[in-house]
RNA sequence: GCGCCCGUAGCUCAGCUGGACAGAGCAUCGGAUUUCUAAUCCGAGGGUCCCAGGUUCGAGUCCUGGCGGGCGCACCA
């Protein structure tokens, strides 16, 4: 969806010079607007934007190069401040220095924090799916993906004028929890619970499985305890079970708060456990399920060939993943009427996602298109895919602490006297964590390695967060001297068009951000202006010079480092001014 | 076996709805600090864009078929 007015339009850096640039080019191949496509050129010195002149050659029947001179020499007199000229097929168009950095610093500047934010949501709810722990088991590095990739979609979406809501959908029901209260009712003297509740569950949670083979007793005594919880009796099985979910809450709380993470809601699965019935009923009622192999089934081979059923109760009656994540599903749509339901999940459940989806096809919901999986690569260990049976985990606690001690060591050696030391480690390590996660495209499959997590230099949250320290540190010093207040001298901005260029595309690549619910976009484009703005910083100096040109080179220092800040915390990541 | 996803420099990745000589970071080598934070910057070397066909004026980008890797495939979640 485009914005209907053309001020908002207007409110785009890049759109500014963008729309005149298309409304002539329209007018002289006779184009509808909409089609003539705009892009950059490859070669920041041929220009700014550029028209390629290839689609034309056939109903023109003239060659491009030729084209492109004559619309170049059209064109050039109807764009002001903007200069046209062909270079082969193409025609490029420079904007004129001191007008490209006057627009979009004082843009920047005005809209501050909220630079980049758009109304192309209009207030319709998102709701979005994230991070999802299970009950008793360890926050691992692969929960971090859902977490971290599913938070900035939220941050994009609310940018851009959506109203979203962010639900943690608990793991704290299914046949694991018979097992865990087994093995406590056995062995829960031999570990500290409270002390350190995690290691402890995933000791017993490991042992379980080991003991499992040979003791069959271990089994029964599990299917009881799960039969016990399912049926709703207040027993010591249930008063377990609660103790388990306030203990496990409360340790993904100190992680979410350290990753900036809040939720609009927090509902475990057993919530639904009620439903259910009615459920399956609900289904049912459509006429789409049938009784095969003894299990209640939804058939979906006319969805997809091959695709296999939905399972909605086993064959000894009771009620599955599936049967759950569907009454979930029904009571987020009669909560909210979402425009879209985003589900942050890993790849390993694009047939569970599309299997939800065949079902609401079957009934014949209008509304299935609003529903997506948002996928995202699967993280794997150098020894192998991570695995919580067999204990082959990587706690996300402890990358985060190793991140944090490591930007502490760094800080004490490069910058001692730096005053709240350990609170900056803490952002610089967890923000390298994040970014790292956030940095590439979210499909892709990640093997984790301790080297690339405990980067901090080339492209890494802290190398962005540093970039953003040097800027706010020529502010500081700039104030404490009393420098700026003169009239800017825009022109003398020549040599930081590539600055100013990027911080230009912010808010597009904001939006497309949001389409494709892919943080990345916005971690590349932070990356690229950092480049260019280290480039600018050590060729240039601010402080000092003639007053006009220094108070510009301040403009573009504020812009830049606005600019910077604000897909930093996009990212989830904080912008120290020190470090 | 079937389905989905991925395959770009030694490694990790960009490459915008197909368009101008394929770009970064890491690693290697060589440089830059009397001046705003060197967690930085500049330079060098390094690529049959997995392979083979096809569509197109034009393919890393689209289609088909291979090869390699990942994930999944009814009573787990």
């Amino acid at each position: 969806m485009i914005p209907s007015a053309p001020t908002a339009i207007l409110r785009l850096p890049m759109e500014q010079f963008e729309a005149p640039i298309r409304r002539s080019l329209a007018a002289h191949t006779g184009l509808p607007e909409a089609e003539v496509r705009i892009e950059v050129p490859r070669d920041a010195a041929l220009g700014d934007l550029a028209f390629p002149c290839f689609a034309l050659a056939k109903t023109l029947r003239k060659a491009p190069p030729a084209i492109a001179a004559e619309l170049a020499a059209a064109v050039e007199g109807e764009l002001e401040g903007i200069d046209a000229a062909a270079t082969g097929p193409y025609v490029n168009f420079t904007i004129e220095r001191a007008l490209l950095a006057r627009s979009v610093i004082e843009q920047v500047l005005e809209e501050g924090e909220r630079y980049g934010d758009g109304t192309l949501g209009g207030g319709e709810t998102v709701v979005i799916d994230l991070s999802s722990p299970n009950i008793a088991k360890p926050m691992s590095v692969g929960h971090l993906r859902s977490t971290v990739i599913g938070a900035a979609i939220q941050r994009i979406l609310d940018a851009l004028g959506y109203r979203t809501v962010a639900i943690n959908h608990i793991g704290d029901w299914g046949s694991q929890f018979g097992k865990l209260v087994a093995a406590i009712d056995r062995w829960g003297e031999s570990v500290d619970l409270e002390a350190d509740p995690i290691r402890s569950l995933l000791a017993l949670y490991v042992r379980f499985h080991e003991e499992e083979e040979e003791d069959p007793s271990l089994a029964e005594a599990a299917r009881t305890s799960f039969r016990e919880l399912e049926s709703g009796v207040e027993g010591p099985v249930r008063a377990t079970w609660r103790r388990l979910t306030e203990l496990s809450l409360g340790e993904f709380d100190k992680i979410y708060k350290r990753l900036g993470v809040t939720f609009q809601l927090v509902r475990g699965e057993a919530y639904f456990e009620p439903m259910l019935e009615e459920t399956v009923d609900r289904i049912a009622s459509v006429g789409i399920t049938e009784v095969s192999e003894g299990a209640l089934i939804v058939d979906l081979s006319e969805i997809a060939e091959g695709m296999p059923p939905c399972l909605l109760r086993k064959s000894d009656g009771t009620t599955l993943y599936a049967t759950r994540d569907m009454a979930a599903l029904f009571h987020r749509w009669e909560e909210y009427a979402f425009h879209r339901c985003l589900y942050v999940v890993g790849a390993d459940q694009k047939l569970h996602f599309r299997q939800l989806k065949a079902v609401l096809q079957r009934m014949g919901l209008e509304w299935e298109p609003r529903v997506e999986h948002v996928w995202f690569g699967m993280l794997r260990l150098p020894e192998g895919k991570m695995s919580t049976r067999k204990g082959r985990v990587v706690f996300l606690e402890e990358v985060l602490d190793r991140a944090r001690d490591e930007a502490l060591a760094i800080i004490e050696e490069k910058n001692p006297d730096l005053a709240g030391a350990s609170e900056i480690a803490e952002q610089v390590g967890v923000g390298a964590v994040v970014f790292n996660d956030l940095k590439r495209e979210r499909i892709k499959d990640i093997e984790f390695e301790w080297d690339e997590v405990l980067s901090f230099e080339g492209e890494t949250g802290p190398y962005v967060q540093y970039t953003h320290a040097r800027l706010a540190s020529i502010l500081r010093r700039a104030e404490a001297a009393g420098e700026g207040g003169a009239d800017p001298d825009w022109g003398a901005l020549e040599e930081a068009a590539g600055v100013l260029l990027r911080i230009g595309r912010f808010p597009a690549v904001l939006r497309s951000a949001g389409a494709h619910a892919e943080p990345s976009e916005v971690t590349t484009w932070v990356l690229g202006l950092c480049r260019e703005v280290n480039a600018w910083y050590t060729r240039h100096r601010v402080l000092g010079q003639e007053p006009a040109l220094t108070e510009a080179r301040l403009a573009l220092v504020r812009a830049s480092a606005t600019a910077i800040a604000r897909g930093l915390a996009i990212l989830g990541l904080t912008a120290p001014r020190e470090m």
